[in-house]
DNA sequence: AGATGCAATCGTAACGTTACGATTATAAAT
DNA sequence: ATTTATAATCGTAACGTTACGATTGCATCT
């Protein structure tokens, strides 16, 4: 295979001043820089990774920790695009990404670690973080780039991208406002989740510069199927004076909504006002006339390199963090 | 960060002692072995990944080439399942594994090309083989170990690991058989294609085994929308001796059927009857009683690492080639 | 003419690993 | 006591790359 030996011997040149050409460094002639990549391109040259990497320190190798979900199959909707948005910005940016699935039994910290101390990647991005995450506090402490998706509750700064949880509940209720609904029931998942947190924030800010008090048993927590999903709408839809509006956490809470409607006759976008979260495949083929608010997962993707590779660039700069805000998709 | 030369001297001992005790080399005297695990272990040692793949030429990552889906999310379904089956068994075969995302403006050749020549993949995954694949000649010529997802019309030997069509719409035929259907509809993709091909065959196989005539106006191609799928089956629903039973080529087909039900106010399971493919987690959803035939997607994803694993450790071995069975899902 | 500066190129070493032949020490055989 | 065999360890080179100091040639200035 080609390398710069080869070509250093056939134009006659020292080894060097080929490797010093084929990055157009500033030392050699140009006319020398012309010959060196006539002939890299004639032989196929490609520099070889490792040998780069070996002197460099520099991987060009990206590493994306994903957790496989085996319980809940539908968030994986939002996976898919994510991967793609990675990749492409990684290749992009001239890296390679790697995968790093993990499943419910491997220490994520210890999954962290192993990548850490191969010295295989140059950066990492790490999902799905728990409160008070110590993979955070062991990046920072080994210097390693990395990016989150995802906040946590820590008190030191580090690099994350995350969706805008406050604006979108605050968009979804004021859409729900905007169809005449008043009665507005917000589904969240875990309570003492940050995001989770944030929903009920915008919703909360929502409510009150509409003027309207807050009824908290609209407010439900903890779906995670779509039976629970169902009897929790269906119980709100029982009480003397119901919800006209439903904000659904996500598919199954989309999918438990209809199911409770359907129960009692009651048609989306006419009794009823449904606004739920990144399920435009679902809502899409479904009759019922739903409003979708959803994040650009693949933007999420794209933007999670991007801050890692500033970070690697530059890895005592300024911490970067991003907020990615939803949209609604467009009506048909 | 540790390495060999800072246990060795830790030791007193020569880097290549160290080296060969850590992998149990029969010229290392087992009280060495010990001590030099125990240091390794004491100071976190792991093989750097460049010095060894520069030294060896083997670089212990296996690159997966997937071609992004801009226009048809929906087949994304079997993609996610497909990674995981892929990222973990490549880690337990001590591999890391690469996603090469490409978008439809990609070439194809090129981007296999690219991978080849890094030398920066031990061996490579591709997906979607064309008609006679450019990709598959190249790469046996070029000597890198590859394993192809799905079959292509080469007369040459290689390694795939594809669904057995066949089989699937064999067994989905059948089972509308076992609900009393005789006039079935056959829902495929590209007449063109391989797999649609043998989908035709296995049906063909079913019909005649039972004693039924084809009909050539129940077989239907290339519905790539949920409205020309809907259109369709609408066609056949009208005519004289309509069919009554339905095989989907895929979710999109599936809604179709199910709009068209709807339209004439037929009920899946009691007027008509419906087998799709690989669609378990909407059919899950859906109020409709429809049978699911599948195949695991992750068990695809595990044995195309496993051929390919196995074409690395011996690149002159057999040709390994795997059909995977589809299964119907169980009933609720 | 000799010194100075600059442009262009070269040579050596190093990154961390492994392959392989060389070397030493120890025990057994003559 | 000398040879021979064996076990254990060492030293050197190499994989392909890049960093850096050294070297060369040539024009310019005093």
């Amino acid at each position: 295979m080609a390398n710069l030996k080869q070509i250093a011997a056939e134009l006659s040149l020292s080894v060097t001043t080929v490797s010093r050409a084929l990055k157009d460094g500033p030392e050699v002639q140009p006319s020398t820089i012309a010959r060196v990549k006539e002939a890299a391109k004639r032989v196929g040259y490609l520099p070889n990774h490792h040998g780069r990497a070996l002197k460099t320190g520099r991987t060009l190798t990206l590493t994306a920790v994903l957790p496989m979900e085996t319980r809940d199959h539908l968030s994986d909707l939002l996976k898919l695009p994510l991967i793609e948005g990675m990749t492409l910005a990684a290749r992009k940016a001239g890296y390679s990404l790697s995968i790093y699935s993990t499943t419910p039994d491997d220490d994520p910290v210890e999954s962290v670690q192993r990548q850490l101390q191969a010295h295989s990647t140059d950066g990492l991005i790490i999902t799905r973080l728990v409160s008070g995450d110590p993979r955070v506090k062991l990046l920072l402490d080994q210097r390693m780039p990395f990016v989150a998706f995802g906040r946590t509750d820590l008190d030191t700064a580090y690099p994350y991208v995350d969706v805008d949880n406050e604006q979108i509940a605050y968009e979804a209720t004021r859409r729900l406002m905007d169809k005449g609904c008043r009665r507005i029931a917000l589904q969240l998942l875990v309570p003492e989740d940050q995001g989770s947190a944030m929903r009920l924030s915008g919703y909360r800010k929502a409510m009150a510069e509409a003027g309207i008090p807050i009824d908290q048993s609209l407010i439900g927590h903890g779906m995670f199927t779509m039976e629970s999903s169902a009897a929790w709408f269906d119980r709100l839809l029982a009480c003397s004076d119901p919800p006209t509006g439903l904000a659904c956490a996500n598919e199954l809470g989309l999918l438990g909504a209809l199911h409770a409607l359907g129960k009692r006759g009651l048609v989306p976008g006419r009794d009823v006002h449904i606004v739920t979260r990144d399920s435009t495949r679902l809502a899409h083929f479904l009759p019922a006339k739903i409003e979708v608010h959803s994040v650009d997962m693949a933007a999420v993707g794209r933007k999670l390199v991007e801050v890692l590779e500033s970070r690697i660039i530059d890895p005592l700069g300024p911490v970067e963090t991003i907020l990615l805000k939803g949209e609604f998709d467009p009506g048909e």
